[in-house]
RNA sequence: GGUCGUUUAGCUCAGUUGGUUAGAGCACCUGCCUUACAAGCAGGGGGUCAUAAGUUCGAGUCUUAUAACGACCACCA
């Protein structure tokens, strides 16, 4: 009976079983594992629009890294999941899809046949996107999963807007808004996007009423020149000091309009006459109600010009400029043109140009809002991890401006808002209203608009829970622990649910919002559709397992900043995972016979440590209490860059060669030890790699004997403690004995003596040494392949020919029976000893300096001096080896 | 225009409160299919930590300036 691992670690072969089981002992809800202390995360819902991509899978990463670790912790750990409806985002697509297939507009097969649509693509890609979290491994409680347009939700987003109406924070109005054209909705100021387009400004004179010559203006935008209402020009500029009062005309069209003093216009730019179009401009909004000049409108939703355009109604508003800025100039009214790049706000959707619109629209007014939200920060109820980003989050709430959240889209939240079909009177509320309270009638329509997105992804945290019913959850799990995102939506979703939160809860929603920055293409470049360049997480786990894609995505970064992806790196994280699967092997062999009998394990009171098992336990204790650390302050790729290194360097490649001798020996009693110690160690190893690397670590777990009260699954095992021994002298001993190993290792690859061959090795220690190397017997005759190691007194026992390696308080010789290069030799000793002399010159300096020896704390300062002390002697010995090998030639 | 970030080996990047001879992976060179692992083992080469000044006993790490690159924010005709 073979109870060992397959040969190849195939993370296929076990990724989806194991997740199958972790789902089916419903190990992943809080209630299994319940701890006093509550560590909550909601997940960030990924929209529905399409599938997971790289960004969705480190966020997932990170998450799932800190839970399982809080878990292992022993804290009640709730992680819950869900999906956005991604309002405008799916619903552009859902246009698409039915476009595609049907040849239909959305208006055309109606609002109810649309969202019967918009539903089946929820269900198609909801269902998607929580198959990839299983791929990734994700251990969240998928019977609390959510979506941000479920009853719930729903519910929620009623009651706050209701309430924020009530309280005057909610308001409608027809403000200057943002309008793409193309998506043919408001948009919030968040959702436009500034690019800088290659363009031009036209400078058009405009001629007096009078038949002067008037006044000449610049614009990038001719076509907004129907809505022209006025030109203004600075009071102070002497320039149109008698223009003002008089009227101009808008040049072919005639139409009359006034030359107004006013403090915007810059003088020094342009022409320092500026025409004013309240209609398209948010500065000339503001100068036409300070000048009361009234506003004409002139473009229609779809971004085609209207009857005020004359002959050029009806046509797409660049088709309007071209021939209008043609007929202007055939006509003699162009000035000049210059080129120029114009910053252009776009629909950060659809990136078509957006045009600024008076609209009726619904906002929540921001300033009552953001004060507290502000506040909250400021006195670190809310920690922004890495730092700095709390900037960007000041920076955007201290100067936010009125929210406007609606949206002429058919996919979301509809607006709760009733009105009076006799009277028009509107009433907000939760339900439609029965009777009207002021004309008593009995039929309502809802305010066809639907909410931004963002406003119900801003209660994420509370109406996820439960909120406004007084759910026990809500009082268990709110304020959640930590929120995980990325840098690009700060302002989009977390500044909006701090302020929410406040707003809901009377608490912020978060103590940690840990921010992560994007997945970049192999060059650098952001992953996009247009490039092409993105990669399919599920690809990648496909060929190298979610246990790399996630040990990849997690190490190797700088918290908060950008990371490449490159296959090299999945592939390294996947060869790790391949040494951890061998290195079990290797431990399970060493703990069955042939026949699959279990032999004898010592356990922590009979096993017989030797200086190599207690060197191993005490390097992973130490490792324990600094990896904790590093995962409480979130510092994930240091902790996962000290596991990687423990298992590979030390747990593999010293700790299990030191063993093999054991193994290979006669001495019964030491074989039970080493497997204690093996085995001991390895779980604690897996232990701390499981939060990083969940399949590969259960997996393994499986196939390892257990003690007394050790659980089946390592998912629901404890984090390891520190060691309470101090086995500090063993470290002390094992380091020299690898330094030893090293130093003869090295002088057989200078020689070039077959790896095969056994030689001799003589050995020289300090007094106050002579003990520690004499521990590195065994280890330098297995590993550094000696046929025996002696020591010697002093160097008059030593043969003629040697080579030497100088260590602190040894010095190593090999015999060098055949082919020694002394010339070779002396070169290396020559360079050695410069190095050596550099070395203790300045450490000699460094302690010659008074104010260090006084000023620098003492074990710093008798750290240098046992350095130089160690750079005196290895100096000292290599200077008499040089004479030695001059001699011979 | 404002804010922030980055600059460390050929490449991609770590480097925690300043404290051993600055690290890793990949790539490169040499030698090994050694019964856990060639997705591996052993050994090796390669860096004046962007530049300049400063603080300090001590700077890759802190301060200031400069340069290059990048991100975000911003109402400029």
């Amino acid at each position: 009976m073979d109870r060992n691992l397959p040969k190849n670690y195939d993370p296929k072969t076990f990724e989806d079983r194991i997740y199958k089981t972790w789902e089916d002992s419903k190990c992943f809800m809080p209630e299994t594992k319940g701890g006093k202390e509550h560590f909550t995360i909601v997940m960030p819902p990924p929209n529905i629009t399409g599938q997971l991509h790289m960004g969705h899978a480190m966020d997932a990463s990170l998450q799932d890294v800190l839970v399982r670790f809080k878990r292992m912790q022993g804290y009640d750990t709730l992680w819950l999941p869900g999906t956005d409806h991604a309002s405008i985002a799916t619903e552009v697509k859902v246009v698409e899809k039915i476009k595609k297939e049907t040849g239909k507009t959305k208006e055309e097969i109606g609002r109810e046949e649309f969202l019967k649509q918009a539903w089946a693509w929820k269900e198609e890609y909801g269902n998607r996107i929580t198959m990839q979290q299983r791929k990734m491994g994700s251990s969240c409680d998928w019977s609390r999963e959510r979506f941000t347009m479920d009853e719930g939700c729903n519910e929620a987003v009623k009651e706050h807007f209701v309430n924020l109406y009530n309280k005057g924070l909610i308001y409608k109005g027809a403000r200057l808004i943002n309008w793409c054209p193309v998506c043919k909705s408001a948009l919030s100021d968040i959702e436009v996007e500034h690019e800088d387009v290659r363009g031009k400004y036209y400078y058009f004179r405009y001629p007096g009423e009078d038949g002067s010559e008037g006044i000449v203006v610049a614009t990038s935008r001719p076509e907004t020149m129907f809505g022209d209402v006025a030109v203004a020009v600075n009071p102070e500029d002497e320039r149109y000091k008698d223009l003002v009062g008089k009227n101009v005309m808008l040049p072919l069209v005639g139409r009359v309009m006034p030359v107004v003093a006013d403090p915007y216009p810059d003088m020094t730019k342009g022409t320092g006459a500026v025409k004013i179009t309240p209609n398209a401009d948010p500065n000339d909004f503001e100068v036409g109600q300070r000048q009361g000049l009234g506003m004409i409108e002139f473009m229609a939703e779809d971004g085609t010009m209207l009857d005020v355009a004359g002959k050029y109604a009806g046509m797409d508003r660049y088709e309007c400029r071209k021939a209008w800025v043609k007929d202007l100039e055939e006509a003699g009214y162009l000035v000049k043109t210059e080129d120029m790049t114009i910053p252009t706000g776009t629909c950060y959707r659809c990136h078509n140009a957006v045009e600024p619109r008076i609209s009726e629209q619904w906002f929540v007014k921001m300033k009552p809002l953001a004060e507290p939200a502000i506040e909250a920060v400021r006195k670190g109820e809310t920690v922004f991890v890495p730092d700095r980003y709390d900037k960007i989050y000041y920076h955007w709430m201290e100067d936010i401006k009125d929210w406007c959240i609606s949206r002429q889209l058919w996919w979301g939240h509809r607006i709760p808002a009733y009105y009076c079909q006799d009277c028009g009177e509107m009433i907000v509320a939760k339900e439609s209203p029965s009777v009207c309270p002021k004309c008593g009638c009995t039929h309502f329509d809802q305010d066809e608009d639907v909410l931004d997105t963002w406003f119900s992804s801003a209660l994420w945290p509370f109406s996820t829970l439960g909120w406004p019913e007084k759910t026990k959850d809500l009082k268990t799990y709110y304020p959640t622990s930590v929120l995980v995102t990325g840098y690009d939506i700060i302002f989009f979703w977390v500044a909006r649910m701090i302020f929410s939160g406040i707003e809901c809860m009377g608490e912020v929603p978060f103590k940690h919002v840990l921010i992560h920055g994007l997945v970049r293409d192999s060059q650098g470049r952001k992953m996009s559709k247009s490039l092409g360049n993105g990669i399919d997480p599920l690809e990648v786990i496909d060929v190298y397992g979610a246990d790399a894609l996630r040990f990849m995505l997690l190490s190797g970064i700088a918290p908060g900043s950008d990371i490449r992806y490159q296959d090299e790196k999945v592939q390294a994280a996947r060869n790790f995972g391949n040494k951890l699967w061998n290195a079990s092997r290797f431990v399970i062999m060493n703990l069955y016979d042939k026949d699959g009998e279990a032999l004898p394990i010592a356990d922590a009171k009979s096993a017989a440590l030797k200086t190599e098992d207690r060197w191993m336990i005490q390097t992973i204790s130490d490792a324990v209490s600094d990896i904790t650390a590093n995962m409480d302050r979130f510092e994930l790729a240091l902790a996962a860059a000290k596991i990687y290194d423990l298992i590979w360097s030390n747990y593999c490649d010293w700790y299990i060669e030191f063993t093999k001798s054991r193994f290979y020996g006669e001495n019964e009693e030491d074989k039970e030890t080493a497997r204690f110690v093996l085995l001991s160690c390895l779980k604690d190893l897996l232990k701390m790699l499981h939060p990083f690397m969940p399949f590969i670590t259960e997996e393994i777990w499986g196939h390892l004997p257990k003690t007394e009260g050790e659980k089946d699954m390592i998912i629901l095992e404890s984090w390891p403690e520190v060691s309470a021994q101090d086995f500090s002298e063993d470290v002390k001993a094992v380091e020299l004995s690898m330094d030893m190993i090293k130093a003869v290792r090295n002088i057989r690859s200078e020689v070039g003596v077959a790896p095969a061959k056994k030689i001799k090795a003589i050995v020289i220690a300090d007094p106050g040494f002579e003990e520690a190397a004499k521990k590195g017997e065994d280890y330098l005759v297995s590993l550094a392949g000696l046929e025996s190691l002696s020591f010697a007194k002093s160097k008059d026992e030593l043969p003629s020919d040697v080579k030497s390696a100088a260590l602190p308080g040894v010095e190593v010789f090999v015999p060098m029976d055949e082919l020694v290069d002394y010339k070779e030799e002396l070169a290396k000793l020559q360079k050695d000893r410069d190095q050596l002399s550099k070395n203790v010159a300045s450490q000699e300096a460094k302690l010659a300096n008074e104010n260090f020896v006084s000023r620098a704390p003492e074990n710093v300062v008798q750290a240098e001096r046992d350095k130089l002390a160690n750079y005196q002697d290895m100096l000292e010995k290599t200077v008499a080896r040089i004479a030695e090998v001059e001699k011979k030639l």
